[in-house]
DNA sequence: AAGGCTCACTAACGCTCGTTCGTCGTGGCA
DNA sequence: TGCCACGACGAACGAGCGTTAGTGAGCCTT
């Protein structure tokens, strides 16, 4: 198998990846196979056998990524602690792995829409059950008094959204870290809740 | 020129509307100018009368609505104002169009990556001038002592996406008015500053 | 009544897309 | 050494894309 040219061992995970990458730089609809297969140094039919079809290959992206959301969350945040101990790593969380997930969170984000039933209401179902899941949190801390909105929803949703667009902009060789950030960020979280 | 159906007399603004609802909605490489004609009632070719070609419709909407986010920004922020009073301006109007015009920002978030040479060139250094326009803000008032964050430039991405965020969720038929949703999002933007 | 202009239409173009099929060279194993 | 499974490939498919050209019907002006 040894070439002369430097190629990669094609399998499904090589080409899960290449297919992230220019998802995420171009779009699912913006994005071609023959581009795909392309940057694997391969013809475009060889791709199918390691894969079932485009469309599969946004499925499996945006599940895993959504289902690894959820994880995310439920195993940092303990339903013990404090409310503002309980953003602040739901927080960190999110933020941190838009840091260091930026094409899985970009693709996410952008062409969730291009998925066919049922894998969309699948996909939309897990992202509504992370935002209720965020939005109690904060309902609790309002009702307990830590936490200082007019509404939880409003607040969820501008929090969400905030940790999401660390995305489009992280880059792990800028002045940052995905920690410095996440840390950051969280404490911005708090701050739009009102927590003292 | 009477019909027995009706059916809405073809301009290029009415072309420009459709395709930006639909662009919205599905994204710019998912939609087919085919799609378009159909919700204009009309055949393919017949969309070339009243347009450059599918390219150009993007270019437009997205040149309007950047051009008209800029004139927002210099009509309602007043330099001479306190950065606090700066900030929540900036917001609140930055919030407001989001509301009122969502399709376009949708179009705008999703899509200006589609566009091909100059026109994408000369789009981003318009975003990049509302970007650094709302951090020197911030660095305004972090310099005169009334904000309180460790890095401007992460707070000003914070807010800005923050504020886009609510093209995503925003209803005219919700229970917020696009004015108090400004509101409490400007409130957040302060609060993520920190400003007392 | 005649003319010209506007514009929606049919037909067709060249191209690219995602996908399928059958072939053939290759490496691992008996 | 012979066999077999694997997989990369060329060729080809039907469909859909954005776009162009030419035609003809209807309105406004004269």
């Amino acid at each position: 198998m040894s070439r002369v040219s430097t190629r990669l061992a094609l399998n499904p995970e090589v080409v899960l990846d290449a297919a992230l990458t220019l998802f995420a730089e171009r779009g699912y609809h913006g994005t071609a196979l023959s581009e795909i297969a392309e940057a694997l140094q391969v013809r475009t039919p060889s791709l199918y056998n390691h894969m079932g079809s485009k469309h599969d290959l946004l499925r499996t992206i945006v599940d895993r990524t959504t289902a690894a959301v959820l994880a995310d969350f439920h195993r940092v945040v303990d339903p013990a602690d404090p409310p503002a101990e309980q953003l602040r790593k739901a927080a960190r969380v999110y933020v941190h792995r838009h840091a260091t997930h930026r094409r899985e969170a970009l693709v996410v984000n952008r062409d969730t829409g291009s998925l066919a039933e049922p894998a969309f209401g699948e996909m939309q179902a897990r992202r509504r059950e992370h935002e209720h899941a965020l939005r109690a949190v904060i309902a609790d801390g309002v009702a307990a008094g830590a936490f200082h909105v007019e509404s939880p929803a409003l607040a969820s949703f501008a929090i969400r959204e905030m940790c999401v667009s660390v995305a489009r902009w992280f880059s792990p060789q800028g002045a940052l870290t995905a920690d410095a950030v996440a840390d950051q960020y969280s404490g911005f979280a708090l701050r739009i809740v009102g927590a003292p």
